[in-house]
DNA sequence: TTGCGTGCAAAGGTTTTGCATGGCA
DNA sequence: TGCCATGCAAAACCTTTGCACGCAA
């Protein structure tokens, strides 16, 4: 994976907006003319396998989130419909909550690629 | 809206599989000597606004399924990941995980636009 | 120097739309 | 009869691909 002009650009996004998710066709218009539009599709499919960013679903569309640091694989996402902020949920009883969901539903939650959505409390005011 | 014969031949496949989802492509595939792909993006989308059907997503694409008559705005939805099938969960534990979410976390979860995604007990044998 | 990254243009796939006709209530 | 539903074809839209060239390591 080269280190190229285009892909910290793209990064660079992801990065200053560590909390949004963002279309193709969103990061397209914001780079039009900066880079090519194959090249982006190629950099987000490049980004998502090395686990830079990851693939999720927003209301009606797909969007790509970047990956924190911290381990998504533990814990459960909030986004909110509104803002679109995804919040990572560091709470003891979300895991008892899956823990029951496999000892008595017997269904084994993915983390990773569940997202609850609701309205946060900034704009629930 | 009128109840026409590709109208009934939509709903017919959504009620026989009424824990399945499917995206516009199957269905167009399973129906495209009955009726014209059009007439079946434009039944999709008016069998949504009248909430006999309802979007969501599956690992990488939109999927249209059945609206339960049940109340799918009270309770959590299980995706298996593997089979497909949806799992409407009943469970106290889950409502209160919900609650203290809201009171704790300042956040309002839509169950009905929330799919907990995850591996079923049959799928996991 | 090697091989990945890039731009361009074209192709591929999915969804929407305009228009004339058909069919339900 | 009035209006919605449909089929067809074309358009619009999004994403991928082939190819030749550029650039990072």
């Amino acid at each position: 994976m080269y280190n190229t002009k285009n892909k910290r650009q793209l990064i660079d996004i992801f990065e200053q907006n560590k909390n949004l998710s963002f279309t193709a066709i969103e990061l397209i218009q914001q780079l039009e003319e900066k880079m090519n539009r194959a090249t982006i599709y190629r950099q987000l499919n490049t980004l998502e396998k090395n686990a830079v960013i990851r693939k999720n679903f927003n209301d009606t569309t797909k969007v790509y989130e970047y990956q924190y640091s911290d381990n998504c694989n533990e814990h459960f996402h909030l986004k909110c419909t509104k803002c679109g902020k995804i919040f990572h949920l560091q709470c003891s009883l979300a895991n008892e909550f899956a823990n029951h969901i496999y000892d008595h539903h017997g269904f084994k939650v993915n983390y990773y690629s569940s997202t609850i959505l609701g309205v946060c409390k900034e704009c629930s005011k």
